[in-house]
DNA sequence: CGAGCCCTTGAAACTCGTCAATGATCGTGG
DNA sequence: CCACGATCATTGACGAGTTTCAAGGGCTCG
């Protein structure tokens, strides 16, 4: 058998890292994906105060969590990509406390819960399912770190370590460089500052020759340095050996 | 049949809000609370980078999550206070990728992951646990929209009145009073700022009559206006309406 | 070709951090 | 019971980092 999902299948390819499975276990991860639905840039999936019936799986692009505040300042608290779940709270809680949108064109799948239900039965899948859950809030302490305490210049650097990671995982990433389909205000609202100063923060970076960034196209020049500059640790991430060393499956 | 769960276990207090439990539920939650440790201020309970085996569960007083930069900075990203489970994780994570350390003198059991099995068995427990770690996780989406956007001195607000609910929820607030044995550093390193500013937005929140703050005891002196000020919405704590309306026990 | 979004730049104001020193408080031991 | 040291709270002065406002330029798309 060969499987889309081995070699294309985001969701595969990031919990592979987690856990080994079976061939039946893959097969029904992959079967998961039907019905890909596209979605426009900037567009809502899920609003703060909907009660969801579905889990959403990004398949592509990139999507986020965020919450408005009432003077209209718009605050990003994670980014979803390829192989991410956005929601497999639905199963408890009743009423979204954030919303989803996407940033960049996406494809979308919307899962129902009575399906998410089946796979939990198979210790594998909910193993790793539960992985991933525990990850993503690892990533959102991270986060809180990266936002409480570096200077601005820092935290931009950790945030395109922490990327290029993720990316990898799921073999999106082309060497050290990969597509970030994000604008400056974009970023702006993932690190609590303002659209003006990232402008500034992210000419610096590419004037110390740590990357560069254009189309949003994303390079890092030096990873090395980057890492260093911007403190990451990615142990947070819980990656096995193999995925943190894989160089992406580039072209 | 009287527990002491229903009058003082911190743990049965927190769940109830989210689920309704059977007097079978309540016994072996319970009996959960065995061999009680003091733990001093100041201590940790496990360090990043520890294969845990237990699960530690606070009973008494405030401990928190925290990690350390390189540069010495310490960074909490979440206060754990009773009936708050430290380390759920342990399940699935093979190491610990932050700490975990006590603030004040605190109560903790430590649970083997074999008793946590059991419990999961039955399933109100298992949703309670569920919903649990997904307020935890919403909480700290809520601290990271904290950080990132609000002044200090707001920031402080919703801190304040965020602590206020979740203390009445384990019926450990008087009215609008509780016990808050922090320093004003320990705040600080949570709300990413230096202890020197934390100080001076105390100072105004006080001298706008809106909080009282002396020998680690906090007296909120109007909660709609410190609510309104900080922004504060308790949608993510996922509280019933009795527990977001009830006055605490108090005396 | 124009409209709209995004990136870029400059200047001024402000929030907040750092440094350094002084008080206040508390637990401990003499 | 008081002296002591340690931790914690407070204050002032200064500077760095960041925001805000405002405006101009570039690119893309209809």
């Amino acid at each position: 058998m060969n499987f889309r999902g081995v070699v294309g299948n985001p969701l595969i390819e990031k919990l592979r890292a987690f856990v080994p499975f079976t061939e039946e276990d893959l097969r029904m991860l992959d079967e998961l994906v039907v019905a890909e639905r596209e979605v426009e840039a900037r567009t809502d999936i899920i609003q703060e105060g909907d009660k969801p019936s579905d889990v959403h799986l990004v398949m592509s692009g990139f999507a986020c969590r965020y919450k408005v505040l009432p003077g209209g300042k718009r605050n990003i608290m994670a980014y979803l990509i390829p192989g991410d779940f956005c929601d497999l709270h639905v199963f408890v809680l009743n009423e979204m406390d954030h919303s989803l949108a996407t940033l960049s064109p996406c494809r979308v799948v919307a899962i129902p819960r009575a399906r998410i239900l089946q796979l939990l039965e198979r210790p594998a899948i909910a193993k790793a399912f539960w992985i991933a859950a525990l990850v993503d809030e690892a990533t959102l302490r991270e986060w809180l770190v990266n936002i409480g305490s570096r200077p601005a210049e820092e935290r931009i650097a950790h945030l395109l370590c922490e990327m290029l990671l993720r990316l990898r995982a799921v073999g999106l990433a082309n060497g050290d460089r990969y597509e970030l389909p994000l604008t400056q205000n974009d970023l702006a609202d993932t690190m609590g500052m303002s659209s003006v100063h990232m402008n500034r923060v992210l000419q610096q970076l590419r004037g110390e020759k740590l990357i560069e960034f254009q189309q949003h196209n994303l390079v890092i020049l030096d990873f090395e340095r980057l890492r260093e500059f911007g403190n990451f640790n990615p142990n947070y991430l819980h990656l096995t050996q193999r995925a943190l060393a894989a160089n992406g499956n580039g072209v």
